[in-house]
This record gives C-alpha cells, structure tokens and sequence, in this order.
DNA sequence: CGGCATCCTTCCAGATACTG
DNA sequence: CAGTATCTGGAAGGATGCCG
C-alpha cells in the first residue's frame, strides 16, 4: 500500500498525503533526530535513570540527553520520576504510548540489520564509479 | 523484545547495542532527515519524475530533493533512468532494496496516524502546566 | 546526581543565479 | 526539464561552569 494514505485508504484532505498536516510529518520531526530513537531503544528494555542512560547511549552529551527525554516526556511517551533521596535519583520510564511506539520502531532496525550490508556495498559501487 | 538485540536475541559484539556499529544508527542517519521518508513515500505509489516529486512532497526545495534522491540512489534503494529526449525526462522509481523499506515506514506512519492526537494533547497539558 | 544557563562553533538548508 | 554552483543565516549541538 501507497504510504500517506489513511488507513481505511482515502487521502488526506489536501488531495495529497505530503503537506503539513500530514501525521507522518509530526512524528518525522519527533524521530527524525539522531537520539530520540536509540532512547527509546533504551528504555524499551525496562526503567533507566538518568546517569544510565548517558552511558548506555554512547555518544550523547547530557545536554541532548536532556532535551531528548523532555520532549519525549513532554508528548507522553515517557514518565520522569524523582525519588526524595540523597543524592537525588531520576527515573525514566516508558509510558503505554511509549511502549507502542517499540514495535514500528523495531521493525525499522530489523530491517537495517537486514540491509545494511548490501547498502554498503551499493554505497561502495557508486563511489567507485565516480572516482574512476 | 529489547530494540538493539539481533534477531536471534544475542547482543551486539560490544555488550551494548548503542554504540557507533550498531546499524540502527546507519538507517538513522539516512531516514533522519527530513525529506527521505517522504520521497520515498511518494516512490513507494510508483515511478515519478523530478518535476513531480518536487511538487508532491510539499516544501522541498530543488537543492534538498536532488540531494536526497542521490543519497537513495548511492544506497541502492533508488533508481534513476534519464530518457534522451528533449526536453529531458529523468524517472525515478524504488529498486527492490527500496521497496522493502516501505514495510517498516508504513508502520511508523500507521503509528503516528493512531497516536498523533494524543501525543498533541500530552503536549498541551504539558505546556499548560509550565505556564501556570 | 541530575540537571540548567551560557557561550561558541559548525554544519546544513534555503535563496539565488546559471547551464546542458 | 533537471539539474549544478555559490553564498549566507540560523539552528543544532558540543563544551564549560554553576546549582539544588
């Protein structure tokens, strides 16, 4: 089936799926960056604080860390919890809406897992070509 | 199932599925940007040509769209057949690669059609909250 | 520990002009 | 029609310092 399309098959309002009002737009620009995804990812595997986080995605700096896991809790998608202690302990969580997003989301890394070679290698022939 | 886990459910060499090897984060660099997603929505209804993509995917720029055409065709998800004709025709049209990328990115787009209202509405509580 | 505020850099996307 | 080339502004994101 044609993406864009609602479920039942009509089409958006507009006539064409790719305008602004278009769902997939919304979320695009949700995971569309390089960290909500690999937090999710994260957070798919049970409840993580902050600290745990940092470390388990590599490569992100506690400000994006931040950022990412205040926009996730801002749509729903994640719970923030702060227990009372000495020294104070963050909890993130994934909500039900959450959670529903794992699914989509792993069938998108499946299919990298399954692709990425041979998109390495046409990757490979296409710059050869050019260079030569 | 834990995002970041190969299919058979074993980790990655590294003990950690979020690090720089990990494919997930490939297809992320590639579906990340704005526009991938959405031309290859448009690609996925049947062969367009450049004209016509650029109008359907509302808001491209030429720049963008030729740019992301040519990412798609170098990873071999793409093709893109010039006819010798004048003025000239260039059609592109999803290979096979291409195609069963379509899977993934209509569950994602399905997703985001069922929870896009209540991810708005989470947003709006939120924000509600903080300006009170 | 889990942040926020600020500065600073880099990179990317848009606008514009030109071409086979 | 379907691009390429170049310039430039703005935003994303890293580094650093401070705080409850």
């Amino acid at each position: 089936m044609r993406l864009g399309t609602r479920p039942d098959g009509t089409p958006y309002p507009e006539g064409d799926p790719y305008v602004d009002g278009c769902p997939t737009r919304h979320i695009l620009d949700r995971i569309g960056d390089r960290w909500t995804v690999l937090v999710v990812g994260v957070l798919s595997g049970g409840t993580a604080r902050f600290s745990e986080l940092r470390r388990r995605v590599e490569g992100i700096s506690q400000k994006m860390l931040t950022q990412t896991l205040r926009e996730l809790e801002r749509d729903g998608l994640v719970t923030r919890t702060v227990h009372a202690e000495v020294p104070v302990r963050v909890e993130y969580a994934l909500t039900d809406a959450g959670r529903t997003l794992t699914g989509p989301l792993k069938a998108l890394e499946e299919w990298s897992v399954q692709h990425l070679s041979g998109v390495l290698a046409a990757r490979e022939t296409y710059d050869d070509r050019r260079t030569a």
